[in-house]
DNA sequence: CAGCCGTGGAA
DNA sequence: TTTCCAAGGCT
């Protein structure tokens, strides 16, 4: 039923009377719309549009992201969550920079070929800023056309998001880069996960789940597993100087982002004593109790002030810290300790 | 493929 | 409070 004219007619002309003012519509800058699409993802345009100003402001063409400093960018990315976005893209911008003269490849090959371009971005940045012919596959299309078709494979699979796309792109018009966009419009505005505006809908005539009356039954996706939790024991180790022990995290968890010295509660002080190289006074002051969640795991932090006349490498002025990128975890700590008076140590 | 990777808002 | 999920990609 997709495979009319009708229906494609019918939706491009919704959503070029309809379509919300956004940022990165006002730009045909390949990079600018990369980049949108990069901060888009898992986020909502809500929450993206201050980021994108911001980063557009800051970094107005690629070369000048290519050039900066990857802390910096961290910083400036500071909030907005899933970290390894801005890693990925920085890498990819650097390769293009050296590799395509700083031009955004106008080629599907090669631009998924780049660090973080995957079947959405990779269709998303090629169909609306270069008008190949490929498909944009995201949260809302997959509900849209599991709707449209009364389709009761699980969308969260792979390989049904990939027969997705290739359904689409059987279809998709030459306007592809809007044809994507509406797709997705559509989603977020009138075929919404709960309570969706059918009485509003412009292709309401080609749903089958419309028609029998089962939109609320799709899409079907499987559960999501139960997040783990986990409990920590936080420091601020404050020397004599007024700095902090405060170092960059490794690992996949917030990489690149600062933390606290974090342990399991159990651990002894000695242990903390010998792998941080400090040693501790025996008074510790508490200072409070934080709840963190995250997509697949829980955080619950109990923070406490101690002191040491150690200095290493790891201290920083305490009036510095708020330089470095830190989780939104780690910043719900420090409120309460900048509400506090350490001094009295 | 399944699990991992942030954060905030809505119901 | 709990659950879902938002212009997904990596390993």
């Amino acid at each position: 039923m997709l495979q009319s004219s009708t229906f494609n007619n019918s939706l491009l002309e919704w959503y070029h009377s309809n379509k919300r003012d956004l940022p990165w519509r006002r730009t045909s800058d390949p990079y600018k719309i990369w980049l949108s699409e990069v901060m888009l993802q898992q986020t909502q345009v809500i929450t993206v549009i201050p980021y994108f100003t911001k980063f557009i402001t800051k970094y107005p063409t690629l070369q000048h992201l290519a050039d900066a400093d990857e802390q910096a960018l961290l910083k400036d990315w500071e909030g907005l969550g899933y970290y390894n976005r801005i890693r990925n893209f920085h890498s990819a911008v650097k390769d293009v920079k050296e590799n395509y003269n700083a031009e955004v490849p106008d080629n599907p090959d090669e631009f998924f070929e780049l660090k973080g371009v995957g079947p959405y971005i990779g269709g998303a940045v090629q169909s609306i800023a270069f008008n190949h012919l490929l498909a944009a596959v995201d949260g809302n299309v997959l509900r849209v056309m599991s709707r449209l078709n009364e389709d009761s494979r699980d969308m969260t699979k792979a390989g049904v998001q990939q027969s997705v796309k290739k359904e689409i792109e059987e279809i998709i018009p030459l306007e592809a880069g809007d044809f994507n966009q509406a797709l997705m419009e559509l989603g977020a505005t009138i075929c919404t996960p709960r309570t969706p505006k059918c009485i509003m809908c412009p292709v309401q005539e080609h749903c089958e789940a419309f028609k029998r009356n089962t939109v609320n039954n799709f899409p079907i996706k499987k559960k999501k597993t139960k997040k783990k939790e986990e409990t920590y024991n936080v420091y601020f180790i404050v020397n004599d100087a007024q700095e902090i022990f405060i170092y960059k995290q490794e690992g996949d968890l917030l990489k690149g982002m600062y933390e606290l010295p974090k342990y399991d509660v159990d651990t002894n002080i000695e242990n903390i004593e010998e792998e941080l190289d400090v040693r501790l006074d025996d008074k510790r002051i508490y200072i409070g109790s934080d709840k963190h969640v995250f997509t697949h795991k829980i955080w619950y932090m109990e923070s406490y002030l101690l002191h040491t006349t150690s200095k290493n490498e790891y201290f920083v002025p305490v009036g510095e810290v708020h330089e470095l990128p830190m989780s939104i975890a780690m910043k719900k700590i420090f409120r309460k300790f900048a509400a506090d008076e350490f001094a009295e140590l």
